[in-house]
Order: structure tokens, then sequence, then C-alpha cells
DNA sequence: CGCGAAATTGAACTCCGTCAACATCGGTGG
DNA sequence: CCACCGATGTTGACGGAGTTCAATTTCGCG
């Protein structure tokens, strides 16, 4: 699992965790960054639990996530929890973290996963050397903020019936654009706490309304499986714009006009990077 | 207020509003990033309301607040809003909404300002040519993040109490960091009500809230002015760690520790970006 | 089979939103 | 200089969305 074609190898191979429905594509990893990472990086196999990014302590390296998915939170002075984000196939670990004496947030493995770790001096390096690596990584963070933003508006303006379908219809599309989901299922391996924790709301409350929703036949969850019944509807009550998810290609910024339809967002630049 | 040395002058000059205590200083500004584009900007004086961003519609170019403020926000079907951040001087204004065909939010000046406007084509060059801003911006992305996600954290999960407080700390240290603030006070153009928008909260519960601090004294507002009577208290009520608006610099992350102390981001990189 | 983690459900409670009224303030026109 | 007016600030009463606490069940896994 370690090596420097790892990266290549794991667009081949089928994801232990969060296994995919359709043939096995990583498609995003697929791109000049990663390439470069490759070249330099470390990649590792983690056991769920694992943490990559610890908070209060200086974070050294960033991390790629090649296969599985991980978490970034924050715990609070009482003990809650707020996660901010999961991290998918083709995610960065570590970004945000890094800039700081003290990591403000944790990240840790979700399921199992592969990794590719590059040193931060050496990332600075790359950036210094591989101009395009620079604005790509730049581009990329407008969508990570998107995304961030995207959840902060659920969850400060939002009711949390719409909050969860919000979220739900989210990571559907988000796995779907990893190769990760079908067209109205995925495999979840969130547990009821986790998702609480992400949108704000306590366990037994989001259990309510995971009811609720079932009852109305819209989602149903099976082992980890989560299977979305009314995909209309559910999408209906999440007032879910999937537009905040696919960005125009970078090409398309230096026209006044995209050339290609936005709803393909060209599969060229990567996901997003955290911590 | 237009042409290339905008940007200089705006050092020199009072800005008219958002007004320092300190000599007008906008430290920031004087960047690599703000001088290349001091070259290709037009930098324009724009009154407050003044809609920088529309969303849903197309986003082509990039605003760099040079004096005054904004705000970036999303309107929800039914009329609610949610406030995403402030914008002050040296942060960017468009940056994410310029990434999709249709922009996901607004942003609207919040006081008379100036801003520095550049079209996207014309940044995409830039970032092809000058590989160091690109890298600049991409580090300046990461503490945009960290900004954002601060906020998820208070209003997912701090009570609004505590989320109110953490909010005026946070102000206190922005402005400071662009010098509108002085030890313990500051201009606040900001009505209750987006205040609440940015937490939120209603309107007539941070209305309490804030008497409540008074009557502790721990803030005031008078006029449009903020003083924090008793800063030790209303940091402990927060829960405030100013860690997060402290990036280290950018050659700190070459090293595995910091050269000199992190509670002075050597003054070098730019604010933050948004829209 | 048995154990710990996770899911589920109920009941009581409370934080916070909604609604509505009123006060205050800055500006504007007479 | 005052009357007026819309926007903002302030307060009270009430209700409800969502939390807390606690118990029970189910599930995953050894």
């Amino acid at each position: 699992m370690k090596g420097a074609t790892a990266l290549k190898a794991a667009a081949q191979r089928p994801p232990p965790h969060l296994t995919p429905r359709s043939p096995p594509q990583l498609p995003a990893v697929v791109t000049e960054a990663a390439r470069l990472l490759d070249l330099t990086a470390v990649t590792r196999t983690l056991r769920p639990g694992h943490e990559l990014v610890s908070e209060g302590r200086r974070c050294a390296t960033v991390s790629l996530i090649i296969e599985g998915a991980a978490l970034r939170y924050r715990i609070l002075r009482d003990g809650q929890r707020q996660i901010l984000n999961i991290l998918l196939p083709g995610d960065f670990a570590g970004v945000v973290s890094c800039r700081f004496e003290n990591a403000p947030y944790s990240i840790k493995t979700l399921t199992l996963a592969s990794v590719a770790t590059i040193p931060l001096p050496r990332l600075v390096g790359l950036l210094d050397s591989h101009p395009r690596l620079a604005a790509q990584l730049f581009w990329r963070s407008a969508c990570e903020l998107t995304m961030l933003a995207e959840r902060l508006i659920a969850v400060g303006r939002r009711p949390a019936r719409e909050r969860v379908a919000h979220f739900l219809m989210e990571l559907l599309v988000r796995l779907q654009m990893v190769g990760l989901a079908d067209e109205r299922s995925y495999r979840l391996p969130l547990t009821q706490e986790m998702v609480a924790d992400t949108l704000g709301l306590s366990i037994p409350y989001l259990n309510r309304i995971l009811r609720d929703l079932r009852d109305e036949g819209l989602v149903r969850v099976k082992n980890q499986m989560l299977i979305i019944d009314d995909l209309r509807e559910l999408s209906a009550v999440a007032d879910f714009e999937q537009g905040y998810l696919r960005p125009l290609s970078i090409a398309d910024l230096l026209r006044g006009a995209p050339t290609g339809r936005p709803g393909i967002p060209a599969g060229k630049d990567l996901e997003s990077f955290s911590g």
C-alpha cells in the first residue's frame, strides 16, 4: 500500500470501504495535483479512527485522501462536537490546520482509508515550482468554501428536517461525483451521532426526523446503505440546488460564459481540502 | 477615486467610513497580491448597499475591498437571510461566486466602500504569470476556511449568548488587524438584524442577549460604537481563542516550527476572500 | 451467546422563535 | 424649529422546535 504508484493503483482497485456500486472509479484524483503529490508523498493505509490531525498540536503534513473517508471536527469545552465536513476521496486533509501553530481542528479517518501524505515544506516547495498546482488548489479552495458556506446556511437558517434532507442530498451528489453512489443510494458509514454532530442537532431528534422521512417513504437506511425512495420529494424538502457542487472548469473562467454544460465539471479538478 | 494608484493612496488616506482610531493603516493590503491587482484593477468608490455580486447571476469579476465593509449572504426561499461573512479591507469579494455558472451568494457593500475590481479572465492570467500570487491566495484561502468553520461551530453548537460574545470578539480582533479598532472598542456599522442573520438568531432574542451583556457590564453600544467593558469576561463567555485569526507566515510553513511569535502574523498576507 | 455501541422511543423541559406593540432615532420636508 | 416617517431598537407574552434525560431495543461482532 506504500509507494509512488499507489495513486494510480487506487484508480483501478475497488475501495475496501465505501464500496462503490458502479465500476470503482476515482475520477477526480487523476489530476495534476495528484500526480505531483504522487511523486513526493508517502501513501499509507490507515485504520478507522486514525487521527490524521490533532487539535491543538502542530500539523506539519497535508494528506490527500485516496480511498475511504475522514471527518474534520472540533470538540468544545463542554464536550460537544461539531463536525465541519466529511472528507472523501480526492479531498485534502490538513491544509487549514497547518497554517496555525496549533491545529484548530482534528481530522480522523472514518473508514479504512488510504492517504498520500506530504510534508508541509515539500508542499510549499511544490507550489513554488509548479505554478499551475498553486492555481488549481486556489480555485479548489473556492469550492471548499462553498460547501462550508452551504452547511452554515443550513445550520443557521434551515429547520432540522430540511437540514437533514439537504445533507443526505449533498452526500448523494458528492459520492456520485467520486463514483461511490449510484442513482439514488449510497453506503453511509456514518452513525446517527455523527450526522447529528454535523448538522448541529441532538441524536434523538435526528432519529425522529429520520423516522418521519422513512414513514413518508422518502428515505430508508438498511445496514449502512442509504436508499432514497423519492428523490424528487427529498430534493424538494431539502431545498436542494446541486449547482454549488458543480463548479465551472478553470478553462471556463477565462471566458464570460461556460463552454460545456456546467453539470459536468470536466472532472479535471480535485475535490476539496480540509483541516 | 479611480486609477492605478488608488491602493497606495488608500494607505495614506483615512477611510471615510469604518473610521479608524489609530492612524489609518491598511497593513494587509500592501502585499504582492494587492500590488499586482493594482496594475490591472479598476478602483471604484461604492455607496452603501451596492451589490457587488448577485445571487443567481454570473459573477465575472473579483473585487478587493480597500476601504469599507461588505456582507456576503444568501436569501432562502422563505425570505430568511443567512450572512456568511463580513468582508473587511483586504478581503476579496467574488472568488467563490465566480466559480459557478450562477453565483450562490450575494455580496453587498455595508458602508461607503472603495474596491479594486479585476475581470476574472485577467485574474486567471495573473495566476498563470505570477506563481507566488497563486500560492499566496491559496494559503489565504485556508484562513478564510478557518473563519467560516469557526462560525459554523458557533452556530451549530454554541448557545446564543456564547455565540454573540464570540462574534463580538472576533470582530474586535479582525478590525484591530486592519487598524480599525483600538484596544477594546470599535465602530460597528451593523444593525441588530444583520448580527442576528450572521449568527442564526432572531432579532428579539439577540436584542435580549445584548441587553443582558450590557446589564452585566460586559459590552455597551453607543451610537454605532461597540465598547467592551470587560474584555476578560467577554472572552471567557465567548470561549474565544484568537489563534484561528493568526496564521503562521508562509515562511514558517517551510520549517517545523515558527520563527517569531505567531501572535504577529508577519502582516504580510492578505486577509480573506469571499463570494 | 453475550457484550458494548448504536438506534429508538417517551416524557419533561427550555431555549429560542414568533407575534405584536411600543419606543427611539436620524433624517426630511414644511 | 417642529412634525412626520421609515428604519431600527426594545420589550412582553406565548408557543413550538428542538434538547435533555432516561429507558429499552436492536445491532454488530467476538
